[in-house]
DNA sequence: CGTAATGAAATTTTT
DNA sequence: TTTCATTACG
């Protein structure tokens, strides 16, 4: 490729940061400032500069944006070999390609967050730790943040100020112990384990550096401190750290993202060139406009702009109903006066949600009208029971120490090994400190473990050594007879409502994909699943509506958007109330969502909607108080907003919401034609607090429930208090009920009452 | 020992 | 709603 092709329709800015050469570079990248064509073309300048493309190490960190960084780069005709990959997945091939260094086995399996929470049982069970005591997903997050932090079990202050915090470091050794001894890491461990390793071995540190002579990090707001110590690491000697972000764009401060990671990149490295695209070249004005307005509301950011490139275009609407039912509808009217006004394509158009349970709603509405959909979950598919077992036989093949996956695997299908010998088993490794594999191969000089038991045992281990001698073969060919020989087949065709056979064979159908293009063998695979999520399934010409969670949006646009939802309690979510940090990062998640839109966009809410299987009333989003630049469906809305043209349009009377002829046609008989008219009732907005005044301390005065005192619930009867403590704000007890149960329960939602006397 | 039935709780985002 | 854990029963 030609330099002046390379160069071809860049501004001045953008120019500025392709053909940087050597040393620290920042792009603050606005949304749709070209950031992703910045690096692509950058990749191609370097080349062209006769850099070789395998020194060239881009860092992205999602699988999407390197794979559409990996489009691009080929689209150009850019020479392959550059490395793009997420910090996961680097980490990962690093530290089984120097798993000696790391005091790894190269086999070691990797945990997602079902494991992990199996992982964290075992150690409670082993540690004598109360497993129910605390929510696990809570625990887990909290080592999650420690690991974070490169913080291991020992380096925790072991005082705190609530009850989980005080104990949390026993959970953390636990959970780690139970860890290393399956030879297994969970997420958080790869980025920790590397960014360990890199510390304490500056000749690997060279020698990568060596390798990796340019390094490119995409979404530098969102690394977290292994991340920000692996980058630093990788290009302390030439200094060569090319980084892009927008802190306006922090959505993954939960995960331990650092935004300062981005704002001290300039104390970080002093030589650093700072360049800034401010332009905009996706959306029309208006669309930038309400961004501006709402983005504008944060305090903790650096003023940036946002200058449109284009003209033209429609204020952005925002509509209400009564349910998340009619909301949806809505939407599917709103998609079908796209598709006929606009001339738009149903591939055009995106609805984003916060939460992946709010797809469920949308669905059902775009299923009855028929209109074509893809959606862009998270994990799902690998967690599902049935996949997750048989790639539980794959992992104890290549890793027969990890104990998560060999107890999962052990009795099912139900091969007599049941609760009492995994027990003896358990104990017998545990007290000679033997791995639980060895266990089994020692069942029979063991105590508590019948005849019977060892006969099945012996027969478990016979069928797992025969497997052995596959492990060369096809993964797909292993996957099949794994899956036929362990008897899991038969288990899962027993079954009734099952999607479970499909969906095993669509795993075998991957890994004969995976087999034909990679042909890397079972290790491999088992690593490129445990990282791969199924965003990357995502089909941009598939010619159907997307629907997506928020996070899932960033780094996409589409030339017309409707956000759901758009309340307070989803967004902002209920759990991110507590801080203004947390507030402001779901003031920006919205951000991110208005700012992929090209030319269409709409918000919508609901007066009420199911959230667990319950109604509940909503409120508009605090987020709209106020707000300029939105013209509102809703009658009598809000202070001092006027009524616009498009609120005549919306709210003329007896039509719904304008759809015609043509939609009916789409849904016979279907919920559009049932729509019903909604009362325009007047609504008030929840105040937004200033996010300077910290926390809302509304607390009530809890401490009647002490720990002894004795209580009654309405319907699980009398008790008492074992422990009274606090967390999230929120005063909880553990109470020991007469009648049996143990129950850690929040005291306002409770309704327990104290007994009298 | 294994399965079915029951009851209760639920952190939202992702690698 | 779904998921999970415990319990009861065969």
């Amino acid at each position: 490729m030609k330099a002046e092709d390379i160069l071809a329709d860049l501004t001045e800015a953008q120019k500025e940061a392709v053909t940087h050469l050597d040393g620290p570079m920042l792009v603050v990248a606005g949304p749709g400032s070209g950031k992703t064509r910045v690096i692509t073309r950058r990749v191609a300048w370097l080349v062209s500069r006769g850099i070789s493309p395998h020194s060239i190490l881009g860092l992205t960190f999602t699988n999407k944006a390197a794979e559409e960084m990996r489009s691009r780069i080929s689209a150009m005709g850019a020479a392959p070999g550059t490395l793009l990959s997420t910090f996961h997945s680097l980490c990962a091939r690093l530290l089984r390609e120097y798993s000696l260094a790391a005091g790894l086995k190269p086999s070691f399996s990797i945990y997602d967050e079902t494991d992990r929470k199996a992982a964290l049982r075992e150690a409670c069970r082993e540690a004598e730790l109360d497993f129910q005591l605390f929510p696990p997903a809570r625990v887990l997050g909290r080592i999650s943040r420690f690991k974070n932090q490169l913080q291991g079990p020992d380096d925790i202050a072991d005082k705190g100020y609530d009850l989980l915090s005080q104990v949390i470091k026993d959970y953390y050794a636990a959970y780690q112990k139970q860890l290393d001894r399956s030879s297994a890491l969970d997420f958080d461990d790869l980025l920790m384990r590397m960014a360990l390793l890199l510390d304490k071995n500056p000749g690997l540190v060279s020698e990568l550096s060596g390798r990796f002579r340019y390094i490119l990090v995409d979404e530098y707001q969102d690394t977290n401190a292994c991340q920000y110590r692996i980058a630093r690491k990788l290009a302390e000697s030439h200094g060569n750290l090319f980084v892009t972000g927008d802190p306006d764009q922090s959505i993954y401060g939960w995960r331990g993202a650092d935004i300062s990671n981005i704002l001290a990149f300039e104390k970080d490295w002093p030589q650093a060139k700072v360049v800034r695209l401010e332009i905009n070249f996706r959306s029309t004005p208006q669309v930038l406009n309400l961004a501006d307005h709402l983005i504008q509301a944060n305090r903790q950011r650096k003023a940036k702009r946002l200058i449109a490139h284009k003209d033209g275009g429609e204020v952005p609407k925002l509509h209400e109903y009564r349910d998340a039912v009619e909301e949806a509808q809505g939407a599917v009217n709103w998609i079908l006066e796209m598709k006929g006004n606009e001339q738009l394509d149903y591939g055009d158009m995106a609805l984003f949600y916060r939460t992946n349970a709010m797809s469920r709603a949308v669905e059902e509405a775009l299923y009855s009208s028929r209109i074509p959909y893809q959606i862009v979950r998270g994990v799902e598919f690998y967690k599902r029971r049935e996949i997750k077992d048989v790639l539980a036989y794959l992992r104890v093949l290549v890793n027969p120490s990890d104990e998560v996956s060999l107890l999962r695997i052990i009795n099912r299908p139900a091969r007599g090994i049941g609760a009492t010998t995994i027990k003896a088993l358990r104990h017998h490794a545990a007290s000679c400190g033997k791995a639980l594999w060895a266990a089994l191969e020692e069942a029979d000089e063991l105590e508590g473990i019948s005849a019977a038991a060892v006969k099945k045992i012996r027969a478990f281990l016979d069928m797992a050594a025969a497997w052995q001698k596959l492990i060369d073969w096809k993964v797909a060919d292993i996957l099949r007879e794994i899956f036929i020989r362990s008897g899991l087949k038969e288990l899962l065709t027993g079954d009734k409502t099952d999607d479970a056979l499909d969906n095993v064979n669509e795993l075998i159908g991957s890994a004969a994909r995976f087999d034909e293009e990679e042909g890397a063998g079972v290790e491999e695979y088992l690593r490129q699943l445990a990282l791969l999520s199924d965003p990357d399934t995502f089909d941009r010409d598939a010619g159907s509506v997307s629907l997506m969670t928020l996070h899932a949006a960033k780094g996409l646009e589409f030339p017309a958007v409707r956000i759901v939802g758009v309340e307070d309690g989803i967004i902002p979510h209920e759990r991110s109330q507590s801080s203004s940090d947390d507030l402001e990062e779901e003031r920006r998640l919205l951000f991110v969502g208005i700012t992929r839109a090209e030319r269409f966009l709409s918000l919508s809410l609901a007066g009420s909607r199911t959230v667990n299987g319950m109604m509940r009333d909503s409120h508009p989003s605090r987020f709209l108080n106020g707000l300029e630049g939105i013209e509102f469906d809703i009658p009598n809305f809000g202070f001092g907003s006027r009524p616009t043209s498009s609120e005549r349009i919306f709210s003329r009377s007896g039509k719904g919401y304008g759809f015609d002829s043509e939609v009916s046609a789409f849904a016979p008989g279907s919920a559009v034609s049932k729509n019903k008219k909604r009362g325009s009732r007047p609504i008030t907005l929840p105040i937004d607090r200033p996010s300077s005044e910290e926390k809302a301390p509304e607390m009530e005065d809890n401490r009647p429930f002490a720990e002894g005192k004795r209580v009654q619930h309405p319907t699980l009867g009398p008790g008492r208090v074992e422990k009274f403590f606090s967390k999230d704000g929120k005063d909880r007890v553990i109470v020991k009920f007469d009648n049996g149960p143990r129950l850690n329960m929040d005291i306002r939602l409770s309704n327990l009452k104290l007994s009298k006397a």
